[in-house]
DNA sequence: CTGTTAGCGCATTCAG
DNA sequence: CTGAATGCGCTAACAG
């Protein structure tokens, strides 16, 4: 009956279920893992004992023997707030979480500080700490892919790596095609003069919707020049609207990266008397909460992280199971999603 | 030189680090964890093996006997998107990791269902998984208070814990006090029909800052009836928002418990061809980010989030540590941000 | 189906 | 200051 542990007691051991259970170590052992070749006597009893007991078996001991820790990390570069209060970043959690929820793997948070910190996550990702690593927020030069690759240690971007895309396992949306798609949208409703505001081109993401934009420009046979800048911040989405509202005055249309660019460019706009969507057109990218909630709510590209990530988890523990798993990225879609500012 | 480490060897261990500086596994152990009772010989023979081998101790092996795991977990009970992409969860994540960042202490994510999960965190919890805790978002029915009472684990709240304040210790802002203050000030400049957009009536900061409300209003002798009760998300304050207008029309100031829901009160207020700040005067709490960036920008409480939660995490450090801390909460104030929604 | 045996890699007595 | 011995709690052969 009473399973309330005495305080100060030390967490039961295998052994003390073993005894309760009128059984050996090895047989409490098996029946703890799956249960192979344990007579249900046998079973029962342990199961009752583990019951009465509290028993949780030590991640430690185990993790010396069988070589795994049951565990695995969550890797972002990056120091500042911005990643981590980036609803990008919020969706990868959630996505992670759920595919994490009914195994008994725990996720472990590593924030990368660019500086110091990129020699100690080498170290930690390269020893055994984890079974296996997802990255996010991959950035050129944070030489994830180099140590990650130097390590044999299974891993899944979230996003293209950005050197070795053949021989990373990642998981993506097609931003090429998604930029492509919200600039033609843009054309399509009218806009001859389409600037975009650009992330960041030492990620993937920031130069493949750059990319999409161009393709899309280049088969309408439009100009090609009203470029800004941005970092994927709302803040650096109104510089990069500044910019380009004073290098491109007539600008009538644009495709904004992300949406909290786009809605810090809605801000300059509106600053500058600009009406949205009846002097300028604006369309973001993600549809993480944000598009919805500006005014007016933003037209977007839908970008399906929580599935994303979600994914990434899976193929992670086919990976660090040895289950054969198709090297192929996993490229999702992403949808126009029209709402009042295009 | 080459401290490349051959693809498919297994990693080092102290035994081959001792056998390469020509010392004893114990004198290696000793040179490593602190270099106590080592000749400097030993030392920089030992030192040097680390590098040429890439060394970093098997931390399964190492918890297995000090009994410490050198990882504490961030608990958070909630399931849903919610908490995640609450600025409040990414600025408690930015205070963690900052205070651990010169640990070797990783931090275990640990996102609890409500339903199911309750049962495995608390055994995770209680069986030596992780040497400490930070509780964020805790519920009142959450059941943490006494999951984490019945171990004998360390653990910090970040808010008050709702049954044992005194016994549970905790980091907080006053928001008695900065429920009271907003409220104040909404007073001082003039609004005499004030309501308040309450947070969830299961938490800590949702009860608190609505009796701060109460406590103003009482003490400017104004009523005390205009209560809706929001969950600390846009769409909830939003809602409440609705609820507030069409039970009291006559409304001239909101006390928001939450810039989200504040952030949703606006929008409402706007539909609703009410102009903020000159119809109704709104105010909301916690400056993270979102308060900045609403049009008009809103007037708001700052809350010391990162601050807050470095100091939760070296009270743990301490309380892990066995360092005698002084029991008291600490308890962060919370200061006006005019801005021009009030 | 079960119990016995042997480490996993490390920190830590205890002698020297 | 150093090294030899011990055991943390567990899983994985292996022999019954």
């Amino acid at each position: 009956m009473s399973q309330v542990e005495r305080p100060g007691r030390h967490a039961p051991t295998l052994e003390e279920v073993a005894e309760h259970a009128g059984v050996s170590r090895s047989t409490a052992s098996r029946a703890i893992n799956g249960g192979l070749r344990v007579s249900p006597e046998a079973q029962s009893a342990v199961d009752r004992a583990i019951v009465a007991l509290g028993y949780s078996p030590n991640r430690a001991a185990r993790s010396l023997v069988t070589r795994r820790t049951d565990s695995i990390a969550l890797v972002v570069p990056e120091p500042d707030e911005r990643v981590l209060s980036d609803p990008y970043f919020a969706r990868t959690l959630q996505g992670l979480s759920a595919a994490l929820t009914d195994t008994e793997i725990q996720l472990v948070l590593i924030i990368a500080r660019r500086d110091d910190g990129t020699q100690r996550t080498a170290r930690y990702l390269r020893n055994q700490h984890v079974d296996g690593a997802v990255v996010v927020s991959h950035h050129r030069d944070d030489s994830l892919e180099e140590v990650l690759a130097g390590s044999r240690l299974p891993c899944v971007f979230v996003g293209r790596p950005w050197q070795s895309p053949e021989t990373i396992q990642y998981v993506d949306v097609d931003n090429v095609l998604g930029g492509r798609r919200a600039t033609e949208y843009l054309v399509q409703v009218g806009c001859r003069r389409v600037g975009t505001i650009a992330g960041p081109l030492d990620m993937a993401a920031g130069v493949d919707r750059l990319a999409g934009w161009r393709e899309a420009l280049a088969a309408a046979g439009l100009p090609d020049h009203a470029v800004a800048r941005g970092d994927f911040t709302s803040s650096g989405g109104a510089a990069a609207m500044e910019q380009l509202l004073r290098e491109h005055p007539d600008v009538d249309g644009v495709f904004a990266a992300s949406d909290l660019m786009a809605a810090g460019a809605l801000e300059v706009l509106r600053a500058h008397g600009r009406a949205v969507p009846e002097d300028v057109r604006l369309i973001g990218f993600d549809d993480l909460g944000v598009a919805a909630s500006t005014a007016p709510p933003l037209t977007t590209m839908s970008n399906p992280v929580v599935e994303m990530s979600r994914v990434a988890a899976e193929v992670l523990l086919d990976q660090v199971a040895g289950r054969a798993t198709s090297h192929a990225p996993r490229i999702f879609g992403a949808e126009v999603v029209v709402r009042a500012s295009a």
